[in-house]
DNA sequence: ATAATGTCCCATC
DNA sequence: GATGGGACATTAT
């Protein structure tokens, strides 16, 4: 099967999705929208509607490389929640700037959560525009984005 | 081999 | 509180 693209709102921007079942191969901010389909998860992520991102994969997390260990870690924070870059380096066993690096390089954000990485002192970066890493955590803590378990979906 | 990262920590004002 | 420099691991050129 061919890998599938597609892209949803969120706020200003567009989220552009390339996946295939449940393996998602990259996701990025862009400007302008593309039609196609997106990930149910996904969508209902950038609705702000109660979903489950971690049902999906990511490529990102495949494979030995120290990036991959980073992007494992990552995944495993919870909703709702952050960690700075030092404790993700301490977890992984490598350095925070590497845990830096990787999350710039991320191919698969919201997938994995990179947005909840912060700096100790601060929120630390992200691109393309910090705005929507604030948008993702705001929206964490207020919502109920977090936990699709059990039928609370609707009603 | 060197530069560049979405950092951290400590020593200074 | 603000600033500066060094150390750290990894990737891209």
């Amino acid at each position: 099967m061919a890998i599938l693209s597609g892209s949803c709102r969120f706020g200003l921007w567009n989220v552009h999705v390339s996946w295939q079942d449940d393996l998602v191969y990259r996701v990025r901010f862009a400007r302008e929208g593309i039609p196609g389909p997106v990930p149910e998860e996904i969508l209902r992520y950038c609705a702000g509607r109660p979903s489950d991102l971690s049902t999906l994969r990511s490529v990102a997390t495949e494979g030995e490389t120290t990036f991959a260990r980073i992007y494992r870690a990552v995944r495993e924070v919870p909703c709702g929640e952050t960690v700075t870059y030092g404790e993700v380096a301490w977890m992984v066993g490598t350095a925070p700037r590497a845990v830096g690096a990787a999350m710039a390089r991320n191919p698969t954000p919201l997938v994995v959560p990179c947005h909840r990485v912060v700096a100790k002192t601060g929120i630390g970066g992200f691109s393309p525009d910090l705005a929507i890493k604030e948008a993702l955590l705001a929206m964490e803590r207020q919502r109920d984005v977090c936990m699709p378990e059990k039928g609370e979906v609707n009603r």
